[in-house]
RNA sequence: CGGGGUGUAGCGCAGCUUGGUAGCGCAACUGGUUUGGGACCAGUGGGCCGCGGGUUCAAAUCCUGCCACCCCGACCA
């Protein structure tokens, strides 16, 4: 194409709405454009990227026999109540009403759609497995939309659904798909990981999520230079430290004023927060209305780890609320700031495994201002459930082999799920075997975040300067710039090569815009073009500039040699892989 | 949902304290001079100053309600 020709609008300066490299660089080389928050459009430039996406995730996908389809983003209430997820899905589905006030949603994933296509129309053992799959926009109201494409209300995921016979089955399909997503992501030229994840809204037993590596993401991943362990923190078992040693000591009831935290608490009594324990308070909804009360004890130096917290109890996370700590007063016992297991009532205690043989804790006496010391579980106490409840933490002992964990940010860019029978036992998808007995279909969904991997590349590929497209997903391969596009000469080899380039299946681009060198060089830049072949004043003696985006040398040599130079490092960046 | 911040031309901002007819840079348009890393000169166009209500002779400016957007937290594939 010609520069002049196409509707392109980059900018000098940064809007004030974007933080990050990839949102500043995105909006700049005019690649995306914001609606309203959490919704963006794709410009000629962003979205041939995203197609370069959609068509690495396609061939990926067909080649593990992947069939795909697409299907209407407008989903009816009737299938997700018969899930059970509308409910459980929670307030970031998007819902709305037709005029005779029936129920629908945007759908943010589609395991009730694809579900209800299979059990209606697939029949037979002969029929599986079978994996569909699109490409398709999907919709989740945010609480909090972020960073651009990072986190987005609307935004393009390719989402696939495999159905098998057995166990067995899922467990090909599923890492079939594992195997699917590395070559994905390793094409895209993202470095990432393949991590153990929680399977969260979706449901199922095993999952691994894949994380792009990057400072700016919000997933935390745990990972052991060690041995194998690699999950995010919301999954990876904590195993906690080992009880001290030590004679059980009589309960001490104590005054402490305006100790309503644990920092408070072990300035005052001068002890180290290992040797507390604190208490979060929660209503735990089984549906709309009826809510137990529930309180979690961990080490005062932990973490909660919500993920464990809500799995444990069975409910989906937006189930699990902050108590209002008066209400709870009132039924329990329990003191914001002074809660403490003795004594606590008409509630479930849920205490952390570290704390288990823990020896001579501190915690709320359930009394304002006292706390009580010398707290030993099992003879002062006695939890409802015992579990690992907290967070891992840099430096924690990995959960495998001992040694300290690692912590690592990301961005998750797509992520598999076994869901098993969750969604077919209750839709009811099942298929006739061998013997003509019904059997429930074991199915997997797999993920892959589209245009949040647009977003994910950039952060990886980025200079002062702007994009540096990976040349199998930048939106063309090369740029001629021609710098003075009056100047005849320069203008007809300019035009020579574009075409020379074209010929022989390069995607280029002729800058032959009436403007300064300086704005084509720094256009081309900020846009990320992996090639560049500047026509200037050589140009009388056939010779032109050679340059990378990814590198700083320019070298001069004749068109000839820019042609073949081009192609051979197109050509190698693409297949190299 | 809690805390903080911001809404003035396509983008980035000043003006608001102390009310008096809307300003700068970039971008755009016209003409000219330029032409290897975001040129220069001259000229031009472009604004419900987020929206509503109030105070006032007079409101971008003061008061008030709402809305939107961004950041931190909470939360979330």
């Amino acid at each position: 194409m010609k520069l002049s020709k196409m509707h392109i609008h980059t900018l000098r300066e940064a809007p004030t709405e974007a933080e990050i490299p990839s949102h500043i660089y995105l909006l700049r080389a005019g690649m995306i454009r914001k609606l309203v928050s959490g919704v963006y459009g794709y410009m000629p430039f962003g979205y041939r990227v995203i197609r370069k996406i959609e068509e690495i995730v396609r061939q990926e996908m067909d080649a593990k026999g992947g069939q795909e389809i697409l299907m209407s983003a407008i989903q009816p209430a009737e299938l997700w109540q018969e899930s059970g997820r509308w409910y459980a899905y929670g307030p970031e589905m998007w819902r709305l009403k037709d005029r005779n006030e029936r129920d629908f949603c945007l759908g943010p994933t589609h395991e009730e759609i694809f579900t209800d296509i299979i059990r209606s129309e697939v029949t037979s053992h002969r029929q599986l497995p079978m994996n569909l799959y699109q490409i398709q926009t999907k919709y989740r109201d945010e609480q909090r939309p972020r960073f651009g494409l990072m986190r987005s209300r609307e935004f393009i995921m390719k989402d696939a659904y495999s159905f098998d016979k057995d166990k067995e089955g899922l467990d090909k399909s599923y890492w079939e798909m594992y195997d699917a997503y590395e070559k994905i992501f390793t094409r895209c030229g993202l470095e990432y990981r393949a991590v153990e994840a929680d399977t969260g809204a979706i449901g199922g037993s095993d999952s691994h999520e894949f994380t792009a590596i990057s400072e700016v993401g919000e997933s935390e991943v745990a990972y052991c230079d060690s041995c194998d362990l690699a999950a995010t923190t919301e999954r990876a078992e904590c195993v906690g430290d080992e009880p001290s040693v030590e004679p059980e000591l009589a309960l001490e009831e104590v005054h402490t004023p305006n100790t309503k935290t644990i920092d408070d608490l072990v300035k005052f009594l001068t002890i180290h927060k290992k040797k507390t324990m604190k208490a979060l308070l929660f209503q735990a909804y089984k549906d709309e209305t009826n809510f137990e009360y529930v309180v979690a004890f961990i080490r005062g130096d932990r973490e909660l780890n919500v993920v464990k917290l809500v799995n444990a109890l069975n409910i989906p996370e937006h189930a699990l609320v902050f108590a209002n700590e008066i209400e709870m007063n009132k039924v329990t016992g329990a003191v914001g700031g002074f809660t403490g297991p003795i004594g606590l009532q008409n509630c479930k205690i849920l205490l952390d495994a570290e704390l288990k043989d823990a020896k001579n804790l501190v915690a709320g006496a359930n009394k304002a201002d006292y706390h009580v010391k010398n707290i030993n579980h099992g003879r002062d106490f006695t939890a409802d459930l015992i579990l690992d409840l907290k967070l891992i933490k840099e430096g924690d002992k990995c959960p495998k082999c001992g040694a300290p964990v690692r912590i690592a940010r990301g961005i998750e860019v797509g992520q598999v799920f076994k869901l098993g029978t969750k969604y077919s036992e209750a839709m009811k998808a099942v298929y006739k075997d061998e013997n003509m007995k019904d059997q429930v279909m074991e199915m997997g969904c797999y993920g892959i975040g589209v245009s949040r991997t647009m977003a994910a590349i950039v952060e990886q590929y980025h200079d002062e300067n702007g994009i540096i497209w990976p040349v199998a997903v930048a939106p063309y391969h090369a740029i001629v710039s021609v710098v003075n596009v009056k100047d005849e000469g320069q203008m007809k080899l300019g035009t020579e090569i574009y075409e020379e380039l074209k010929s022989v299946g390069i995607e280029a681009l002729l800058d032959d815009r009436d403007e300064r060198a300086g704005v084509k060089f720094k256009d081309a830049d900020l846009m990320g073009i992996p090639v560049r072949i500047t026509v200037g004043k050589g140009a009388v003696s056939g010779m032109v500039e050679y340059k990378l985006r990814k590198e700083a040398d320019k070298v001069d040599m004749t068109a000839k040699d820019a042609v073949h130079a081009a192609v051979g490092f197109i050509d190698g960046e693409m297949f190299d892989k």
